[in-house]
DNA sequence: TTTTTAGCTTACATTTCGTAACTTAGTTTA
DNA sequence: TAAACTAAGTTACGAAATGTAAGCTAAAAA
């Protein structure tokens, strides 16, 4: 009775996409690599969820986490290349924000 | 001590989309005007949350909601001017998914 | 007259999330 | 040298969001 009719690909890229913080982070990361306390701060997310995040991101080959042997070590994350694909997604967004996204008091 | 550089518009945009089910449900409802038995049974969610999504929407103007006074009366709902902008988004997506999604067993 | 369908709503259990405090290792300050 | 601080997390726990299942109302079909 359940049917699924929508390509599972899309269904998957929406899951990825549409859990909660992924998006901005993504959208934070494409600024450039980036250590962990500075995403934190930017993003305005709690490092409970933002540690989950970006290990989902990493495992799904969005993020890419790098120790930096320097003394001390410094811990940077930074997009992939399927990461960085996705920045077509996110001036699109961008674009209908700009255009139809009012503020209101 | 928190810094909100992203622009407000883009991040309300987010906010929206990102809120689980409503892509999924704005793309179904690019394929034209549906009932909420149809988008019940095409997309898989439970009513419970259909109805609050479908109402989160119609506030934020991306869908709009129509009593058709036939006997019985139909209730249909569609996306608004607003909510076609998102095509491209979802084409994004899309597109991005065929690219660089893939389904593992 | 009983059953079915559409379009919801309600109650309740499970899951996810946010807050805040804690940890570990190295580092600067006093 | 001890005390305090920073980065990058982890843990515990209460609050909020979600899924499941059942119920509801009005009309229609059997």
């Amino acid at each position: 009775m359940d049917q699924k009719k929508i390509c599972p690909r899309f269904e998957k890229a929406l899951k990825i996409l549409n859990h909660s913080w992924n998006t901005l982070l993504i959208y934070q990361l494409l600024e450039g690599p980036q250590r962990y306390s500075t995403i934190k701060n930017n993003v305005g997310i709690s490092s409970r969820v933002l540690t989950e995040r970006l290990k989902e991101l990493e495992i799904e080959n969005i993020v890419e986490r790098t120790v930096i042997p320097s003394t001390p070590v410094v811990i940077e994350y930074k997009l992939t290349e399927k990461g960085h694909a996705l920045a077509p997604v996110l001036k699109a967004i961008e674009q209908w924000s700009s255009m139809w996204v009012n503020i209101e008091e």
